[in-house]
DNA sequence: CTGAAAGCGCTTACAG
DNA sequence: CTGAAAGCGCTTACAG
């Protein structure tokens, strides 16, 4: 077997409470006893056994992450895994472990985040997704479980702790930019509106066209279910107009992607006859031609704060609901032109 | 707190050892009691506390799951989160947790490996990626510690469980195919050849030619390490020359989408003057014009594999060293023509 | 400032 | 077929 703290406590001439006070840095204990068990800790390369301190201290110090109940394509977007890295690199240097709950529908998720509380297996669940009537949200909530949201939450707002990009700014700021340039026809392509992200970029993007005196044309916005990719009639339809816009701003990189394609397809090209500005600044941006200009959102950052937060409501659970928003910014580069 | 199995064995009118050994279904135990114990589980909504189990049982039911150590590139490569919902996925439904061990280098990465250990945080480790002279397998290896690879190990084979496609194969099938539609100036292009998988999808590409006696032409071999994604001098140089080649095998769906772009910017049109034929058959497949045929590997697969060997491997250490091949198939897709 | 002891919620050899 | 008891490796009130 592994090293224990009993072994450790017989080669420093201590007791084990003495062992684990010295762990914690107990201030009572003296620093010279704490060196001298430290000395035996690092001789005998002791680490305390995860299971044993938890059961004993009544905490599970472990996180679960809950991807969106949803088919393949939605997992494509690279912003998942750095948000995750982000949580994990966290976990890691503060001695927590995080796991990932999925499944093909909510169901699924419902049952292994019941079964997960239930069985202490965490203390605490990370969303990485947000979207109206979420019946996972409905669960974790009615149940009184710890939870942090990715994203702006659609319920239970006051009483939810979460981290999001000021998304609202962010659509607002995309679209000043291309208003800068000259642009007047601008269009919003997004991805489902129930998804909170989308549909925050896009009244940003609305409030900026207001604020400039331009009418919101119904036409001119422009809503992609994930699972209908193929079908982009209306987005089509919108670029053959006459009256077409000069510009779209696009929820995501994946999604300028796709209207890259149509472009090509219809021999409308990028940025001489349509400017086009994304979200996410993944490294798709970069390998289209022309390279997209995105707004970076940090996804790396935001899965380091909610995890910083989650652990810090863990271990005081008292903490009162934060709410924190990480910066996101324009990175330029050759899909957008001036008018 | 929380319902524990003094809870349960008070309502069934029977002490704690039976029920335990009930939720184990211990054929010791009597239908009859069983069948009451369940049902004031199911009363009671119990479920064992899993660090309880964990520390009595001596095992940590739960895995590592160990990223490649590098830049941020990389994990856009939906690959990565496939594998790892694959894993998660089935750990949920066994009760086993997975966490991810993720670092900026080598360096932190082995700090987290030792720590895991050292403090049963996890009892094996489940490695995504595979490359030659790896120090994070040679700790691994040399600590004696359980690990799997996903991909063909470059060392210790013999010692080594291992999931894989059989790239080899997959290579070889990849250059038969386009043989087949006439091509005979087939380049190949891949990424870093010290990751197993690219070495071997285009020794499988070597094979191919040879078995129909075409020479294999060094300047026909171009290696884009992920670093310097942005030089593709190379591979320019290659598409200018009076002997081009009319096909390119691309070691994956990325990497095809940078030589797509560089395509359009020579002037060369897919798959008119060009087929191209590439790995993964992510999203990206699909979106770009044309769609790319590519060869599915079924990530998610590999990940489901990987954790049922390694959860039998920790609950019957003495199991051999398996070697599970995944099967792949090419999707057929608009990026190659006869010529 | 330090230690002895009880307890966290299970599992499992042992006894019957 | 079932139970009492010891033990897994810690933590932490309590006592000194």
């Amino acid at each position: 077997m592994a090293v224990t703290i009993k072994d450790v406590a017989a080669l420093a001439g201590v007791s084990p409470s003495t062992v684990s006070r010295t762990c914690k840095n107990n201030p009572s204990i003296s620093e010279e006893t704490k060196e001298r068990v430290r000395r035996a800790m690092a001789e005998l390369g002791y680490e305390p056994n995860f299971q044993a301190s938890n059961l004993a201290a009544q905490i599970s110090r472990s996180i679960g992450i809950i991807l969106p109940p949803s088919p393949k394509e939605t997992y494509e977007n690279s912003f998942y895994l750095e948000t995750i890295r982000g949580i994990s690199h966290y976990c890691n240097a503060h001695q927590y472990i995080s796991t990932i709950v999925t499944g093909q529908n909510e169901e699924e998720i419902l049952n292994a985040v019941r079964s997960m509380s239930r069985s202490g297996k965490v203390n605490g669940f990370i969303v990485l997704y947000s979207r109206v009537n979420d019946p996972v949200i409905d669960f974790l909530f009615s149940e009184g479980l710890l939870y942090i949201l990715i994203g702006k939450p659609a319920q239970y707002t006051n009483h939810t702790i979460y981290i999001d990009n000021d998304n609202l700014l962010a659509g607002q700021e995309a679209t000043e930019y291309l208003y800068a340039l000259g642009h007047r026809k601008i269009a919003y392509l997004g991805v489902d509106n129930s998804l909170v992200f989308s549909a925050d970029r896009k009244t940003g993007y609305m409030t900026a066209l207001i604020s400039h005196g331009l009418t919101v044309q119904p036409e001119y916005c422009i809503e992609v279910p994930a699972a209908s990719q193929n079908e982009f009639q209306e987005l089509r339809k919108l670029l053959l107009r006459e009256e077409r816009p000069t510009a779209v701003l696009v929820s995501d990189d994946i999604l300028a992607l796709s209207l890259e394609r149509i472009c090509i397809e219809a021999d409308i090209s990028i940025p001489e006859d349509l400017s086009i500005l994304s979200f996410n600044n993944s490294l798709f941006a970069r390998l289209t031609s022309p390279q997209l200009t995105s707004i970076d959102i940090n996804s790396g950052q935001l899965g380091m704060e909610a995890a910083t937060q989650m652990i810090s409501h863990i271990e005081n659970p008292s903490l009162p609901a934060t709410k924190i928003i990480v910066p996101h910014q324009l990175i330029e580069r050759d899909s957008c032109r001036r008018i």
